[in-house]
DNA sequence: CGTCGGTCGTAC
DNA sequence: GACGTACGACCGACGT
């Protein structure tokens, strides 16, 4: 704002106005950003809201002293009833639209802009008035719209704006349509504009729309003089488009004369609402928008002398992400708006009684692994994955609210935590479930798999190696097997090289294509159908399973046998899933073969320290007996608290027979059915595992729906709750979002039914071993012993051996009552010196 | 030489 | 089309 401010007939007045299509606007923001997919991590479309934020920003920062955003206000307007076909052209907006409308007039009333609607009046019409009005008063006038009626408006005080930054004035308008602006509305009645459902003459174009008002003038005279109207063609065409031509042209024709309640010369822009449109940004997750508006704090803090208060957040920078392994490169701290950077020594870290930091679980095992001891505090990325489970990266996590950016020094690191532990603080207020998860569960865990971490677990080495010297040699002969099949050498490991060998050169017989690119698939499942049609099929699956273990297993675990502690530290990532389970890596030892006797020879190699045993608990159907929690299906629940076996009462009542009656072939096709229900098997699929038919196959599934009508019940009830929430939850109320499951297209739609389906059972079962690893901890601690790995439904302790039995016991109690359910929670629980032995 | 998508395979 | 959740090996195409 400039000028003295004066009274009366002085006072000063902006120059210039600028009036916003806000309806226009958002309706090409929205179809321009359609397939952008830009959503809140909520689900909530957003990318109108978006478009129009950016063009709006962009503008303002040039023009801007008063700004009138025009929207159209609710109800029928005159033009409407003047004309019902143009009314009943008009779609209806999508059903995503007005929502994001209503964020956009919030977002206009916080940046202090003037908006307007007027009642029973259209948008266009009011901003054609107010254009005309203001440039009577001596304005200069800027139209932000796409809307190419305006042009009618244009004179040297009024321009049109586009949101590509097109400034369409009348000079332009003569250059790129060879019309001015008074014949602009007999021009769109020519010409026609299919996107505003604005008819025009059929035959004529452009072209000769232009050559026509050049000749005569306006369309009035034009059909006035239609005998003389050359060529023939032309005039026919005229002749008979003269009724579209003129209904054209009165749609077309913006009111100029409304009558409007609005005084120009006390508009002004308002002060912006800032701290509202931050909260506003960050609600819609507009990090970029943040960030260029100046309007988070990012790393910005004051830099201060080492050494900081206690209770800081910690930034740090490793030179590779596994703790027992990495250097600290980097140390820094954040409190208040001060950032200070320390030396990056395990003494710097001895003053923080707990670590509050994102990754604080990493940093924690890093000073363990130093033999200092220290403990996670509050992790800020941990209480954004209770929040949204798809934050499980500290970059996008951050960026999405704002929260600065994961820089790659320490300094940015301590900031971004403490902004986004504010953050997340403000959108997790009231929700006291997800706060009890993080307080009870989460926060806690962090402690106990930071000591997991540290501990690792003892690997037989040697006995490793000579496994896989052992497999080098069956590997190399069935290799040479194989070329001899094939008549040539090929790379084995190659698939295409294989594919080949199969289909072209031996002319096997393709079962099955792979999913993403349609090649005829070598995998073992496509390999089975082939089993018997020449011998090289079994030798490949012989070759697949042998170098598959020695690749993923033999070969990188002894690489991975920590130098100063001689074990395997896995590390466990507790964001690292959709549904709440840990995952592993470095290495994944939450895939140790089981299954194959080969598989299990590798278990042979995880092995108790001295003096120790190892102790090995599951819980038996962990995830069934959720479901028959969750469902409250009777039937379900009385197997369990009958403590039956499952599957064989499951095909009991699915076939009416008594359990002594069941044979081999109906308790594996409950069985399989059991687990298949867990994720949303197909009729298909079903068939094809149990090699039965399709219709035989739909019949076992309507069949154990019909035996637990209440599992069917709660499908349908977590399906229609999702819908209606966008999000599902376990029995804590973990959650996660599932907004595909509106999708149109069914592929999507039920990919995401089956996902939604899932999520409360796995990840009420995962809550459940998290909740009784928090609380085993401290009891095994007074025994010596001590939790070594999780396994999803298992854990593994390593215990002295004179206290293994009492280590057992607490165990398997703990788990067993870690929560009350309507059935009873069983864990086998086993001790051996390795952990075949032990299971 | 590193990155990345695709395929395959191991676990629960 | 196809059964949920992970991690990771290997190949081969692509870019530096």
């Amino acid at each position: 704002m400039s000028g003295v401010q004066q009274p009366g007939l002085f006072e000063s007045k902006p120059k210039r106005i600028v009036l916003v299509d806000g309806h226009h606007l958002a309706f090409r923001s929205y179809y321009a950003l359609k397939d952008a997919g830009l959503t809140t991590s909520r689900g909530e479309p957003v990318h109108a809201v978006y478009g129009f934020a950016r063009t709006l920003l962009k503008l303002l920062r040039e023009d801007g002293d008063c700004v009138i955003v025009v929207f159209d206000a609710p109800g029928p307007s005159f033009r409407h009833e003047e004309f019902e076909g143009y009314k009943a052209q008009r779609v209806a907006p999508p059903e995503d639209f007005r929502p994001q409308v209503e964020k956009i007039k919030e977002l206009v009333d916080l940046l202090g802009l003037v908006r307007l609607e007027v009642p029973g009046v259209e948008a266009d019409d009011v901003l054609a008035t107010l254009a005309q009005r203001a440039a009577r008063e001596g304005y200069e006038v800027v139209i932000l719209t796409s809307d190419r009626d305006t042009y009618q408006l244009l004179t040297d005080r009024i321009v049109v704006v586009t949101p590509e930054e097109r400034r369409i004035t009348p000079d332009y308008l003569k250059e790129k349509y060879g019309v001015t602006p008074e014949q602009w509305v007999d021009y769109r009645a020519l010409t026609g504009d299919p996107s505003d459902n604005i008819p025009g003459v059929k035959g004529v174009g452009a072209k000769t729309a232009a050559k026509l008002l050049a000749e005569w003038g306006s369309l009035d005279r034009l059909y006035a003089h239609l005998d003389e109207v050359t060529p023939p063609g032309v005039r026919k065409k005229l002749e008979e488009g003269r009724e579209a031509a003129f209904f054209s042209r009165e749609i077309s024709r913006m009111r100029t004369e409304v009558p409007l309640d609005v005084d120009l010369s006390g508009c002004h822009r308002n002060e912006v609402d800032r701290e509202g449109l931050r909260r506003f940004l960050l609600e819609l997750e507009f990090g970029t928008l943040l960030r260029e508006l100046g309007l988070i704090a990012a790393p910005t803090a004051q830099a201060a002398d080492w050494p900081p208060p206690d209770n800081s957040w910690l930034g740090y920078v490793f030179d590779r992400p596994q703790p027992m392994w990495a250097e600290l490169n980097q140390l820094a701290a954040a409190w208040d708006d001060r950032v200070a950077e320390g030396p990056p020594r395990p003494d710097e870290l001895a003053r923080f009684e707990k670590v509050h930091a994102i990754g604080a679980k990493d940093l924690t095992v890093w000073a363990l692994s130093r033999d200092l001891s220290l403990h996670p505090g509050n992790d800020a990325l941990l209480l954004a994955y209770l929040y949204d489970p798809s934050n499980n990266q500290p970059a996008s996590t951050i960026r999405r609210y704002g929260a600065g950016d994961w820089s790659d020094e320490a300094t940015g690191r301590a900031l971004a935590a403490q902004q986004l532990w504010r953050e997340m603080k403000d959108r997790l207020e009231g929700e006291e479930r997800l706060w009890w998860l993080y307080r009870e569960v989460e926060q806690p865990l962090q402690g106990v798999l930071a000591q997991m971490e540290r501990r690792g677990v003892r690997l037989d080495v040697a006995y490793l190696k000579a496994l896989s010297d052992e497999l080098a040699a069956e590997l190399a002969r069935l290799e040479e097997e194989v070329h001899r099949l094939a008549g040539h050498p090929f790379n084995l490991n190659s698939r295409d090289q294989l594919e080949t060998v199969l289909y072209d050169e031996l002319g096997l017989a393709p079962s099955r294509r792979t999913a993403k690119t349609g090649k005829r698939s070598t995998s073992a499942s496509a390999l089975e159908t082939l089993r018997g049609a020449h011998p090289i099929v079994e030798k490949i699956l012989q070759y697949r399973e042998l170098s598959k273990l020695k690749g993923t297993y033999l070969d990188p675990l002894p690489k991975l046998v920590h130098p100063r502690t001689g074990r395997l530290h896995t590390r466990f990532h507790q964001t690292g899933t959709a549904t709440g389970r840990l995952s592993s890596s470095d290495p994944n030892l939450q895939n140790i073969p089981i299954r194959t006797e080969l598989g299990r020879r590798i278990r042979k190699a995880f092995v108790a320290a001295e003096g120790h045993v190892l102790v090995v608990a599951d819980y038996s159907q962990i995830e069934l007996r959720v479901l028959a929690h969750l469902s409250g299906d009777e039937n379900l629940q009385r197997i369990f608290r009958e403590g039956r076996d499952i599957h064989t009462q499951t095909a009991a009542w699915m076939f009416g027979l008594d359990g002594d009656d069941v044979d081999p072939f109906q308790r594996r096709a409950a069985k399989t059915i059991n687990f298949g229900v867990l994720y949303g098997m197909s009729a298909h699929r079903l068939s094809r595992e149990l090699g039965i038919d399709y219709g035989e196959a739909q019949a076992f599934i309507d069949r154990y729906f019909d035996s637990y009508p209440g599992v069917r019940a709660f499908m349908e009830r977590v399906l229609a709750e999702a819908r209606e929430r966008g999000y599902v939850e376990t029995l804590f109320g973990r959650r996660r979002h599932v907004p595909e499951l509106l999708s149109k297209a069914r592929n999507v739609r039920e990919a995401a039914e089956r996902v939604a389906f899932n999520m409360p059972v796995q990840g009420t079962a995962a809550d459940l071993i998290k909740l009784a690893m928090v609380k085993l901890a401290p009891r095994l601690e007074p025994l010596g012993a001590a939790l070594l790995l999780q396994v999803h439904d298992e854990l593994v302790v390593e215990a002295p051996e004179a206290h293994a039995e009492e280590a057992a016991r607490a165990v398997k109690t703990t788990m067993e009552g870690v929560w009350e359910l309507d059935v009873p929670l069983a864990v086998d629980v086993g001790i051996g010196r390795d952990w075949l032995e032990a299971k």
